[in-house]
DNA sequence: AGATGCATGTAAATCGTTACATGATTCA
DNA sequence: TGAATCATGTAACGATTTACATGCATCT
């Protein structure tokens, strides 16, 4: 479950409100999976009885009391250690591949649809991708090194995104033969 | 649930049981995740249910008898309709690159360490795509066009793992200085 | 004798998504 | 007035993984 080192890595960075760990999930590269509500509260819940996190109630005047976590010396062990274990090839997962594996039936127009389609998809990915890091993604940044492994986190994401585009369009000119 | 339609496919490829699918399942690139027993024997179940496909007992002397799918013309035609419409855009996760983002309080020895790991976990997957190419990975080939989706459909794999690498050297490199 | 292949499946547990539920505040 | 933000959570469902369960045949 990733989801609760991502909570752990960014609560390494600061104390935080499960709120406020909810957006950052799903605004920043690669954490937008299960950026969902329900993971996030539940995983906290854990993460406080493994004792990795401790949590205080911040009453406020006009909004709902804020319920800050921040991580403790077992959470930083923890997190430290999953960070060096653990190694694992990436999981990739295109649905769109099988629906080119069994599309030979189709006509050269229906064909040409679906590549479209997916050049589409592919684009709006790319395009929204540049746009969050246009507008300053997330980024700790408390050294150099950190900055820059975060810059090259988000490169990999459009990198991905723009070699399936530019495979695709090969694709697209070899079937419109 | 993909796993229906690439069951689907193979079946609208020739009849096949749940144990010929599941070995082609698991040894066709793209289509390795849950290639597990108890998806595709329960999805069976439920495509037979739904009445997309049909199937029929053979008995056999020496071994077990044979549960054998087909597919039927709701099947071909529920295939033809997920093939061209619900296109969406590759999943892609990368537990790593949350490792990474968290990693910068690892020493330099650490942190090539664990990008060593990585490029390892990578070159494995790259070796095994290869091999599998290399002896003839599996490909109806029905006609041309079929053989070369199929050929450009490994290649997508061995590409991303490609760019993944080279991303990981840069990185490697980088933090070497 | 032990591993692998043939052939079927079931059960339990975990992971992930979507929807539900509440309620005040602030901005357009 | 309606939408968005602040802030907490729960419930139900669906997807996925791992392990369990059986038994004969064939190969080393």
């Amino acid at each position: 479950m990733d989801i609760k080192y991502a909570l752990l890595g960014f609560l390494s960075w600061k104390s935080l409100t499960g709120y406020e760990l909810k957006k950052l999930v799903t605004n920043s590269i690669g954490f937008e999976w299960s950026g969902n509500n329900n993971q996030i509260y539940t995983s906290l819940v854990e993460l406080h009885r493994d004792n990795l996190v401790i949590s205080e109630l911040k009453p406020q005047e006009r909004y709902p009391t804020r319920k800050v976590y921040s991580i403790n010396n077992s959470g930083r062990h923890a997190l430290k250690e999953w960070v060096m274990g653990n190694v694992e090839p990436p999981m990739i997962r295109k649905s769109f591949l099988i629906q080119l594996a069994w599309s030979d039936h189709l006509s050269k127009n229906e064909m040409e649809d679906m590549l479209k389609h997916y050049e589409l998809e592919l684009e709006t990915q790319i395009m929204m991708l540049r746009e969050q890091m246009r507008r300053g993604v997330i980024n700790p940044a408390r050294t150099a090194r950190e900055r820059y492994l975060w810059e090259k986190i988000s490169e990999n994401y459009l990198r991905s995104y723009e070699l399936e585009l530019q495979w695709t369009r090969e694709i697209h000119s070899e079937v419109d033969k």
